[in-house]
DNA sequence: CGATGGCTTGAAATCTCTCAAAGAAAGTGG
DNA sequence: CCACTTTCTTTGAGAGATTTCAAGCCATCG
């Protein structure tokens, strides 16, 4: 992925719909279906987006051939699924407000890894909606629940921008812990 | 993991604790750790349980010498993924009663393909108490939801083990698409 | 300018949780 | 094998969180 906003998902047979991921650029989120024969889950983009394609067949026979490389797409998946695993923690265990700052946390630290932060603000082309969906939760609440974390002055979202006010705060109030993201990996295998 | 029953769970911050997935002999769970310098959740028994150790350093190498064999393992990691952006979809999108049915098809399917099923029962040795940090529901909500799939006659839980009575009911009720398991592996890449 | 999609608000209905307690089952030590 | 302790299951009832329904507002786009 070069450019954009993407997200995997989930249409469950009730109508709604679960967002599993969100991908911003320089994440390769294909990578997921790379050994499997049916994808499970659908990828979509949020707004006009640039991606790659790499056939997974020349992928498996580069990784043949460069098994240390290979490593570093496995790992990649793997911090994937770590990712996963936390939104599990997401939707089962925190309250709405916190579960929509655990995600702003998240997303801002994953582009401020690749330099597409500005200062303490940040594109997110994402609507409440979306939001929900990645959440569980319906539109509505999650509208009360954004207003609760402006009015703590924790953030604001306005065209299509999230703006982090305090950083320290959020963090607490998401009781988000970067650990899972496995960021500081320049140099790791 | 050779025998018993183990599963993956992450503390939070609040006191509570999420339990990430539920492993059956034949898994390796902690194949999602191999290409981390930290791991992000725990792994526990819920019974007594038998497992083998595999130093990573020794996989590693294995894998580069006999990439066919890395992408079996790589492989394994992806369906665990899928399996977690199953349970996003359980937690985030499905009502209490759903959730629980889901997880038991699951286990059940997953016990099937290593013939630790006997029928239409299997070992389940969960409390209600784990099905809720499963679920992310409370203790209570599990009981009064477990009646109200016992009161369906789709399934029955006793001394650790659990019968299904109906697994078209059941698979309907939970909305469970056994796709993302990818079971049917005997022979796949 | 009308139409569309996204945001916001109010109010009632529903689901789920917490608290509190009792009954049932399983494990421990004598 | 029994008494005791602990853990697990079950029940009731009130409190709290979240959803649904319904409507109005606002910005954007053709």
């Amino acid at each position: 992925m070069l450019e954009g906003f993407l997200f995997l998902y989930k249409m469950v047979p009730d109508g709604g719909r679960q967002i599993l991921s969100f991908h911003v650029p320089g994440d390769i989120p294909d990578l997921q279906s790379l050994h499997l024969r049916v994808m499970d889950h659908g990828l979509a983009t949020a707004i006009q987006s640039t991606v790659g394609f790499i056939p997974h067949d020349a992928l498996r026979t580069l990784c043949h051939a460069h098994p240390p490389l290979a490593d570093k797409f496995w790992r990649d998946t793997l911090i994937d699924a770590a990712i996963f695993r936390e939104w599990i923690v997401n939707v089962g265990s925190r309250e709405a407000p916190s579960r929509i700052a655990h995600i702003l946390c998240e997303v801002f630290l994953k582009l401020q890894a690749v330099g597409l932060t500005n200062g303490n603000s940040f594109e997110f082309p994402i609507t409440q909606g979306e939001i929900g969906d990645a959440t569980g939760l319906s539109t509505v609440h999650v509208n009360r629940s954004i207003q609760k974390l402006r009015a703590d002055k924790l953030i604001s979202i306005e065209k299509g921008r999230c703006t982090i006010w305090d950083w320290e705060r959020l963090k607490r109030a998401a009781t988000f812990d970067p650990t899972y993201l496995h960021l500081k990996s320049v140099g790791d295998e």
